[in-house]
DNA sequence: CTGAAAGCGCTTACAG
DNA sequence: CTGAAAGCGCTTACAG
């Protein structure tokens, strides 16, 4: 009969010995074709493949990890899957890495740098093809251990002038100072900057916000209302109440983003406040429901999906071994007015 | 001196066999002791745990998946991360499974069962340790790939009478009628189901309204609008607008989803309308903002982090070889009133 | 309760 | 351009 020696592990798994044997080659040749190495016959490659075919053949990505050190995996880092701007990004990295055979396998960190460098432990030991990680704020346990494991990252999110560190973002002070600029030409001249959650990111909006006010010498830190915790459109509501009870005579508030900035809108029309008229209102992110606001939020519309997109290239070309002729790559933003501002 | 011998391809990475011989046993014993397996002196299973501080080692996850013929994935399917549903749902499940060694692995199938038959093919061949996938609705390919599999799988958001199948969610088809009674309970008489994307779950709530109103001698197939089209708050204003135009008369919108009801709120202001003066409008799933709108919207609050969490823990349960008391766990759902109806 | 041997399914490094 | 041997780092199945 046909039955096969009794193995004492089998499996069951069409493995890529018998292709080899179907294709009548070597498996060493076999599984040569089937990454595509140069340098195998043009005849050997359409056997094997036409014996791929024909048993069904699916390589075992265990075995291959093992064997070559190294797996398809590409661990995404992010702060929160709740912020739709995140999720923007990851579906732009999976859409990009899919395709080459790698698989994003996504982290949450809550903006916790201990979580973070939890998360990496754990997917480094799965020797990941290469890694994506959100900004340049982490541990230094975590900034060695990125290291020394040799896996090829790119940080999302921020630019950097130092050398070999890759990253694809956009220049979060500028587009701070950028918006501040907008409301200053409105002839606002009570800016406030109410922001939460206060993550690295926010921070730097909040820099390129002091930066702008202090050249045209309209700065003040009252009118900063920092608050630590998460974002929401219920917090901004909440904020922009604050904000107005306690620093009378403000004209226009800048929302670190656009959850704050919806949230402020419909607060004020519970309050009867006119915005603009009284107060002008704007956001940051453009997310959705923006532009449906009443009325429609002026913001700063950031290029994440190209972001995702543009990451998940740099990284494909550094795992081919490549170097990237830009190890920062400034995909910019674009300022949004509606008709809030 | 202490250089080891050279290898022929070492990785440099501190094995088993290290901690064994760190810990003065077996590589057997050492792996025994590692994974918990009982029957290992209490003695050695300390000496091996120290050991393993010592030198900081870490499993290998491809070469355990090898010889177990397990890995410690679980790929989870969705349709879409813009939806906060999903990202809710995957958080709990996340933040339930990770704790235990297993890793997530979001799959996004965008409504499309190809898509998700392709999905299915990939991480299968990963020899996932469990599957969570989205409702029941897929390839009769994808079917039997999962079955064949042997892999447990945990279906969510929906029920099921059918046994052998594990499930986690709620009566979409209730939810449906319960908030369409409601709406009668408001005094409305022409209600209209508005959806979007007309995924199998969207389809089960408008059976439930057709239900209800059919019972109240109410129902009208024009009242229902369905759009193909993904669902957005931007989409919600442009059917309620088309919906006023071509149905004069309509005194309630059932929108089938909180995105789709935020817009037609916000476009109902912009048009004037008062509500629930002129019209009711409510929604489904209690997202982010609902009850920040003006007026709050009146919602289906659904338990989709308890489904994250109900179904990992069911998950792990079959992981383990254990058969769970119930096969489908009804979580129910909230019907959340508020100043929209 | 513990262990020596074999094997999981690939790829690397060396040869020719 | 092709291949036989060895090895990646674990666990399984068999013994005792």
């Amino acid at each position: 009969m046909n039955k096969p020696e009794t193995k004492r592990r089998s499996s069951g798994r069409i493995t890529l010995s018998d292709v080899a044997k179907a294709a009548e080659v070597s498996p060493i040749t076999a599984s040569r074709a089937l990454r595509g190495e140069r340098g195998v016959a043009q005849e050997l490659v359409q056997r094997v493949k036409d014996a791929v075919q024909r048993l069904g053949y699916v390589p075992d990505p265990a075995a291959r990890a093992l064997a070559s050190q190294r797996s398809v995996q590409v661990p995404v880092l992010v702060p929160l899957l709740s912020n739709a701007l995140f999720v923007d990004v990851l579906e732009a990295v999976h859409r990009a890495l899919f395709p080459h055979g790698y698989q994003a396998l996504i982290g949450v960190t809550h903006y916790d740098p201990q979580e973070e460098e939890q998360l990496l432990r754990t997917y480094l030991a799965h020797r990941p093809a290469g890694l994506l990680v959100t900004g340049f704020d982490r541990t230094e346990a975590a900034r060695q251990m990125i290291a020394a494991s040799g896996v090829p990252c790119v940080h999302l999110m921020e630019l950097t002038s130092a050398p070999g560190v890759y990253c694809v973002g956009f220049s979060q002070q500028d587009a701070g100072y950028v918006m501040t600029a907008h409301l200053l030409t409105r002839g606002r001249r009570h800016i406030a900057f109410v922001a939460a959650q206060l993550d690295p990111r926010t921070m730097q909006r909040a820099e390129g916000y002091r930066q702008c006010l202090k050249e045209a010498g309209l700065y003040d830190p009252k009118l900063e209302l920092l608050s630590p915790q998460p974002s929401s459109m219920r917090l901004g509501g909440e904020l922009l109440e604050e904000l107005l009870r306690t620093r009378p005579g403000v004209d226009a508030v800048f929302f670190c983003n656009d959850d704050l900035a919806q949230g402020g809108l419909l607060a004020a029309q519970r309050l009867g406040l006119s915005v603009p008229g009284q107060v002008a209102i704007s956001g940051f992110n453009d997310l959705a429901g923006s532009d449906q606001m009443l009325p429609p939020l002026t913001t700063v519309r950031t290029p994440r999906s190209a972001i995702g997109e543009a990451s998940a290239g740099m990284l494909l070309a550094l795992m081919r071994g490549e170097t990237p002729e830009r190890n920062s790559v400034d995909l910019g933003f674009e300022l949004t007015v509606r008709g809030s501002t």
